[in-house]
Parts: C-alpha cells; sequence; structure tokens
DNA sequence: AACATGCATTCATCTAGATGAAGAAATCAA
DNA sequence: TTGATTTCTTCATCTAGATGAATGCATGTT
C-alpha cells in the first residue's frame, strides 16, 4: 500500500484528485473506468437496483483501493457508483495497471498477495450472509472495522450488512439493553 | 487453466490424486491447507455452521481451482470443507504456489488475471445476495452455469443459492406453471 | 431565530423465505 | 425384486427482516 508511488510511476495517465463529500467519482454506464487508491478521506461503492434502493458493496479508507472490479474484468460499462463520504484525495489509475506488463515481478507479487487478501475478506463476506443473522454480521463489522464505525452513518452500514436502517436500530438498541 | 503443468513444475510438493464421489478431501479445523486443482469431477467448498447446517460457498468443475483462501491467506485453520461430488481427479499444491518467488513473471500475471477475474465473479455473487431475491439469483445461475445445472443436486444449488430445497422446488414450480 | 434537511428510533403491519412434517419419485445395495 | 436411502415436492405454520409512517434530534443555511 505504501508504494502507490511505484503504480504513479508505471502508469502514466494516473492523476490525483481532490473532490468534497458527497461527489460522486463514477457512475453506473460510465464506459470509462478506473481503480481508485484513496490517499485521504473515506469512499464507498455500491449500485441501485431497479427499486431504486441502494446497497452499497465496500467502503474505501486511506489505503485502500476501490474500483468495480466485475465491470473491469468482463468489459461492460460501469453497475456500481463511487462517491466520497468524507472529503477525500483519491489516485485515479487504469484498467489493467496492477498487472499490465510495465509492472516489475516484485510488484507483480505485492499486488497478487493484495488481491488474495482481498479474496479471502470476499469469501468471509459471501459466507456471512448466507449463514450468518444480522445481528452477528454487525457484530463481525464491528470487530473488524473499529475505525470505520464512527465515520459511517448507520444508514450505510445498514446497507452494507443488506438490512434496512431500521433493522439495525433494532439490534442496536438489543445490544445496548442487553449490556446495560 | 490449461497450464496446469506450469505448477506442477514450479511446485514440488504438488501431488496429483483420485477420489471418488462422497470423499471429503480437506475439513474444517485442519491446518493443512492445500490449493486443488481439478482435472476431472466435480468439487465443492462449504461452512457448517453454529446449527449444523451447511453452506455452499463454491462449486469446482474441470479446469477449476478451490481452496479455503481466507483460511489461507490469514493462516488459520480450515474453515471450509471441501469434498467431491463425483468421482474426481485433482492435483493438490501448497500454499503459495500461485505467487511464489520460482514463479516466473508471464505465469504471475496468468495468475493474476484469474485470480482478478474471480474477484469480478465474487462482487457479483455479493450484490446479488444483497439485492436481488432467490428467484432472479436462480435464474442468474442457469444463465451463468448452465452445464453445472445437471451435475448438482437441487438441494445443493439452493445452499450455494441460500435458500432451502423447499424455497427453490417453489421457486422452480412457479417457472414451470409460468411457461407451461 | 427560524426553517429545512438528514439521521436515528419506535411501532404496526406485511412478506419472503425458514421450519417441520409428510408423501411421491428416483437411485442404490443386496 | 425388495428394502433402504436420497431427492424432490407440497403444505401448514412461523419468523427475521422489510415497509411505511410518525417522532425526536442534530446539523446546516439563510
Amino acid at each position: 500500500m505504501e508504494n502507490i508511488n511505484d503504480i504513479l510511476h508505471v502508469d502514466a495517465t494516473a492523476t490525483t484528485a481532490t473532490y468534497r463529500k458527497g461527489t460522486v467519482i463514477q457512475h453506473a454506464g460510465d464506459r470509462q473506468l478506473h481503480t481508485f487508491f484513496v490517499k485521504k478521506g473515506l469512499l464507498r461503492s455500491y449500485i441501485i437496483d431497479s427499486k431504486g434502493k441502494e446497497h452499497i458493496f465496500m467502503f474505501a479508507a486511506e489505503g485502500w483501493i476501490i474500483a468495480d472490479i466485475e465491470s473491469l474484468e468482463f468489459g461492460g460499462a460501469a453497475e456500481l457508483y463511487i462517491d466520497c463520504l468524507e472529503d477525500s484525495e483519491v489516485v485515479m489509475f487504469d484498467k489493467n495497471c496492477l498487472f499490465m506488463e510495465a509492472v516489475d515481478s516484485e510488484m507483480l507479487v505485492r499486488n497478487f498477495k493484495l488481491l488474495y487478501r482481498r479474496m479471502g475478506v470476499l469469501q468471509r463476506r459471501v459466507i456471512m450472509q448466507m449463514s450468518a443473522p444480522a445481528a452477528d454480521r454487525y457484530a463481525y463489522f464491528i470487530k473488524t472495522y473499529p475505525a470505520l464505525l464512527h465515520r459511517i452513518p448507520q444508514h450505510m452500514i445498514a446497507s452494507y450488512l443488506g438490512i434496512t436502517p431500521q433493522a439495525l436500530s433494532t439490534i442496536r438498541t438489543k445490544i445496548a439493553t442487553a449490556k446495560g
């Protein structure tokens, strides 16, 4: 992660930009796709379904990379929106930057490991979504991303967990009364 | 995928084995983890939750790679079971074989692309699980894996989709009556 | 200060899918 | 063939979480 300069060096098209909270930096339907490295701030990616409802796929704070990998890989238009939950500074780079020819072997391995780790996280996400009740998924989120907890409004955490804000509120109430 | 021989060449510990249908080749709790390349047959990975219920994470037919990536990456004991849905021939290789030092740059890129594509598939899976009803997820499964459809019992497809066999049966009945 | 907008909570109702039980159909073993 | 096991279906009931509406708090803007 600390080697974003290497990536910048490799991908001549990469540019750094600063955005205000609320700015949408990728829209569903965009044909020009990018991969974003977050230098500062907080982004999220999400879809809007046929009923107009948002579903958050992921958050990305400092040091994270965020992109619509499915669309990048399968060559279609973007399905995910990406926007800023805080004023943010991002490096925007191009499609295959992570494994283009110019990337040297050492860096390739580094990128590979990042991707591999992220796969592990996604595996867990799928399994929990299938097998664990919302309350457990929330508990896991708290444990795994404690630093994000107070930077993200609750209704967005609910969306990430796949439940409504109301359901999350109820879960939180139960936790509080159980403790208190 | 066609270059499994390259991997074999690189990873001296890789071995080929044949298993009968029903054989469990990795158990939750195992500390010795492997990555399996399917030469012939059909495997699946799944967890057994606290209530004893199975949840299938993925299937892997000829040419696919299957492993418990979360446990491999985060260094714990296996969480996933892996077993054979058909008599199968698999190549079993070691932990970091996909990006170990001996792997040359060209192959690294090839492996990277495989992993990247798989990430795209997982992204879609998470999003559909959150936003699409079971009937749509089933329709997507049929469209995406038509060849697997008649090799996998329905209750396992249900498990993969995150629903009960009964619910899938109802969905299928509705589809049939709608068409007929 | 006054108003609007967004966020979290609570409650009453509704629904997709779970659970459990039972039977029909197919597969397998001897 | 016979029985045993697994697979799929149907139905009656139950539940986690969705929906929709109302309320109370914050924040921010002019």
